[in-house]
DNA sequence: TTGACAAATGCAACTATGTTGCATTATTAT
DNA sequence: ATAATAATGCAACATAGTTGCATTTGTCAA
């Protein structure tokens, strides 16, 4: 089944309302399949005359991270940055210049990574471990 | 050699000039030993009558940056966190809730990381890999 | 197909964090 | 004590994101 078909049935079967901006920005993410930042889907949907609110961006934002359809990420500059969620576990590359972006990934360094979460649940006070690992450089065409 | 005096040290051989501002900046990295907000810096002055300015204070922020006393952290709110620079490498557990923050380091991982890191510069046209890893979840108090 | 109802949007005003240019002050070496 | 320049303060600005509230839109049941 095609990915965005399936987002909208789980919206759907919420209750939630299919808008034209919320199709639209569910979309550009599975377009994309890149971390993008609130102030780019502004840019996309302004380049194509479509003027939804910053605050409804926003606001989208917001809504499709609850529901897990999209998740936060933090690189180095002040901005949130976003992705669609995909089964697949990867982490990024990011030029520190640019903030161009790659997809880098290793199942050894996972498995490292969640012997740690055990032994962070087993040896401190905290429940619901997550964790985030990103990867800086300067990309070719910044060096 | 004390860490202050240490650091005093090197802003001296460079001429930098050592203020009542940045003494008390650098006193309470060191204090502190975790990471800390412009707010926290801002505040901590504060409460002692000591009024530097915002301004002052991102700036010395910015220098401390550039000679390599502290580092910039990046957690999940929109703050950027900073921290004094040691020789252990660590990574931070922090509560997504309230923000209280532990480090947490393990052997095995690094070495992974490292391995990852030699991929990444030998598969990518990237260079200069650095990596931020932090651990998140909810502490005692928040769960 | 049309209402009714809740979900979604737009708008204005606001908050928080951080930045810049420029005039003034403070620290340091001599 | 003074000259040189590093550091500071201030005002104004920039950027990213948030809130309350009135209005509009999408959906479902009739």
């Amino acid at each position: 089944m095609n990915i965005s078909v399936s987002i909208y049935d789980k919206l759907k079967s919420y209750g939630f309302k299919l808008t034209r901006g919320r199709k639209l920005i569910i979309n550009f993410f599975i377009d994309r399949n890149q971390p993008v930042s609130a102030m780019e889907i502004m840019d996309f949907l302004h380049k194509r005359k479509i003027n939804l609110h910053k605050t409804t961006i926003y606001r989208q934002l917001e809504f499709l991270l609850e529901l897990n359809i999209i998740r936060q990420l933090q690189f180095a500059d002040r901005k949130k940055m976003y992705e669609i969620r995909t089964s697949d576990h990867h982490h990024h590359l990011v030029c520190k210049n640019c903030q161009k972006t790659e997809k880098v990934a290793s199942a050894a360094l996972e498995t490292e990574i969640q012997t740690m979460e055990k032994d962070i649940l087993a040896g401190s006070d905290f429940k619901n471990i997550r964790h985030s690992l990103e990867f800086f450089g300067l990309c070719r065409q910044c060096q």
